[in-house]
RNA sequence: GAAUCGCUAGCUCAGCUGGUAGAGCAACAGACUCUUAAUCUGUGGGUCCAGGGUUCGAUCCCCUGGCGGUUCACCA
């Protein structure tokens, strides 16, 4: 427990040992029998139905106290319900203090109740819940965060990133619309998984720690398996796993899964983020493409309604078909230059008459992503399928059945971002092995997000994989687009933060050590002297004069040190 | 990683280029039987992020550090 609690945490606590003296336990142990909740509650309601009995469960979240009558908001899983309280009512014999002292003086804004009543409509029109019963179902001891609304506008809304991502429990309790960010989520997901299972594809689980992180082009985290005592990764995607499996005679296998990835984290990336990857036999991109533009159809109707979504200034359409174009006519259109045909000396050429910065490391595949990067992408804002990306870019990709300097990948652009990327899969085993070997020379030029070789992936090619289409899609970025959301940490129920750092305060004990008595530590804690440390060569005049100031100013009462012993203590601390 | 802004009561925020702090909500005491950001009266609550410097004196000025926001760069 905590040393030092705020006034209004003790107070909770004094009405907790009050309540159970009074026989009423804070924390009961059965069950407590809802029948209804606040939604359902008022759009059932009819004035002229006879009256319904409820029983419902929540949290307090406001109190109107007027003498022998009182309202109160109950929040329950599906919203608010205010409730009417009057003394009469909710108090009985055994308890006749239940009004006066249990629910006006030791119950809180936080505690969790249950009430049995009947619905009934206030004079002032609203729907409402008349309690007949009142019964604790837990206390809660640390005020929260109390915000109000009126009209739609919160007051003192609890906003502050840091504090809402920290605490999420407090953030979903007291912000309106954080939970329904998270039900759509939930949405998403079922949805997706609805509509796989409408083709007949398998749902599978892979691999998280990896020996070989592959896949993607990424930093790995690197972790330690103590039992063979080697060094392993944290999985940074799950495509060579998932094509084991249509090596294994799946018809169609997708993965939900995290990744994790050792780079940055800022509004659009998390370290360990959710993606979806789907692999289905005897496909091609051109299926794969219709295939993703009827799923992002179907998920936003089925999350919200309407193929539309607004998303910061844009409104932004799942209506298919989307648009296609290839990667060399897009870069043409936005910056006039033709790369079809184009080897690398002359793209970097291009690229320092478009005043890109490139190194020596990058080859050119990364020199084309870095122009397309910089002058496209962002301005694909409605659904658009870019394809057929140099075969550079792409080390797992079939090479494009009419141009061999290409590949047969889409990727699917939405609000300036990637949200899809999908291939018709490389299979020819000798292909695989070729670009893996490139790949290490990319490593070798000192490209730290380069793949490695996956033997085994290799192996697995050599047995024969059937024509493959596969598409993969950041599930985040999905649900920040169907929810309207502009940061990762709105769409993660616990983003990744720094780690909360508390300071660490001495013992009492340490204190005593050195001749404190017992009862002058707090005081010493409360003037900042919070290790034994700090008084090490302080002046003890100084100190003397603070500590009976404390005392006198925070009416302790103690007898004041003596100079001497004061003296005694910030000698010892050293 | 860079720039910039911020950190003051449980929450949201004031605080004059310097004299150890205020408001609203929440809390506490009281009034009030249909209120709804309830209202009215009264009270308490603070290591002003941390450490150092300048100063007789720092929430305020300077430096360093921590944490966070925003914008930018890289990665999905």
């Amino acid at each position: 427990m905590d040393i030092q609690l705020s006034e209004q945490e003790i107070m909770r606590r004094n009405s907790l040992e009050q309540l159970r003296r009074m026989g009423i336990n804070p924390y009961p142990a059965d069950l407590y029998p809802v029948d209804a909740y606040s939604d359902e509650i008022r759009t059932h309601f009819e004035d002229a139905a006879p009256q319904r009995q409820v029983v419902i469960a929540g949290r307090i979240m406001s109190r109107r106290i007027m003498g022998k009558a009182s309202f109160i908001e109950l929040q329950d899983s599906r919203g608010r319900i205010q409730v009417y309280v009057s003394r009469d009512d909710i108090n009985t014999e055994e308890q006749p203090e239940m009004y006066n002292t249990v629910f006006k003086k030791l119950l809180d804004i936080g505690d969790f109740i249950g009430i049995e009543g009947f619905v009934f409509r206030t004079q002032t029109g609203e729907i409402s819940v008349h309690a007949q019963r009142l019964r604790l179902l837990s206390k809660s001891l640390r005020p929260l965060p109390i915000v109000k609304y009126k009209d739609g506008v919160a007051y003192d809304r609890f906003d502050d990133p840091e504090l809402r991502y920290r605490q999420r429990y407090v953030d979903l309790v007291v912000n309106d619309g954080v939970k329904q960010i998270f039900e759509k989520r939930a949405k998403v997901f079922s949805s997706l998984r609805a509509y796989f299972a409408s083709f007949g594809y398998t749902e599978v689980e892979t691999p998280t720690l990896q020996s070989i992180p592959g896949g993607a082009s990424a930093r790995p985290f690197t972790t330690h398996f103590n039992a063979l005592n080697i060094d392993m990764y944290m999985r940074i995607a799950t495509e060579l796993y998932l094509k084991r499996l249509i090596v294994g005679g799946f018809e169609g296998v997708f993965e939900i899964g995290k990744n994790f990835r050792n780079e940055g984290m800022d509004r659009t990336h998390n370290p360990e983020f959710t993606c979806m990857e789907i692999y289905v036999s005897y496909k091609d991109y051109e299926w794969m493409m219709t295939f993703t533009e009827n799923l992002l159809q179907k998920i936003c109707l089925d999350v919200n309604g309407t193929t539309e979504v607004k998303v910061g200034d844009n409104v932004i359409s799942f209506k298919a078909p989307f648009r296609r174009v290839t990667m060399l006519e897009s870069i043409k259109e936005f910056t006039g230059k033709d790369l079809t045909d184009k080897g690398e000396d002359e793209i970097r050429q291009i690229c320092q008459e478009l005043h890109l910065e490139v190194d020596e490391t990058m080859g050119k595949g990364k020199l084309i992503d870095e122009i397309f990067g910089e002058f496209c992408e962002g301005n694909y804002i409605q659904p658009t399928f870019i394809t057929d990306y140099p075969i550079e870019m792409s080390p797992l990709c079939k090479r494009h059945r009419h141009n061999p300097e290409l590949t047969e990948r889409f990727e699917l652009m939405v609000n300036g971002k990637e949200l899809c990327n999908a291939y018709s899969e490389l299979n020819d085993p000798i292909d695989q092995y070729d670009r893996f070997v490139e790949q290490m020379k990319l490593a070798d030029k000192g490209d730290d997000e380069a793949m490695l070789i996956d033997h085994d992936f290799v192996r697995a090619l050599e047995y024969g994989m059937p024509p493959t289409s596969g598409m993969g899609m950041g599930m985040d970025r999905l649900v920040m687009l169907m929810t309207g959301q502009s940061t990762i940490q709105e769409v993660l129920l616990f983003p990744q933060m720094k780690p909360e750092v508390k300071p660490q305060k001495d013992g009492v004990e340490k204190y005593t050590a050195i001749g404190v008595p017992e009862e002058w530590v707090e005081p010493l804690q409360k003037l900042g002297y919070d290790k034994v440390v700090k008084l090490q060569g302080l002046n003890p005049n100084k100190l003397f004069q603070d500590l009976c100031g404390y005392n006198k100013k925070n009416k302790l009462g103690l007898q004041n040190p003596s100079k001497e012993s004061i003296a005694s203590w910030t000698e010892q601390a050293s």
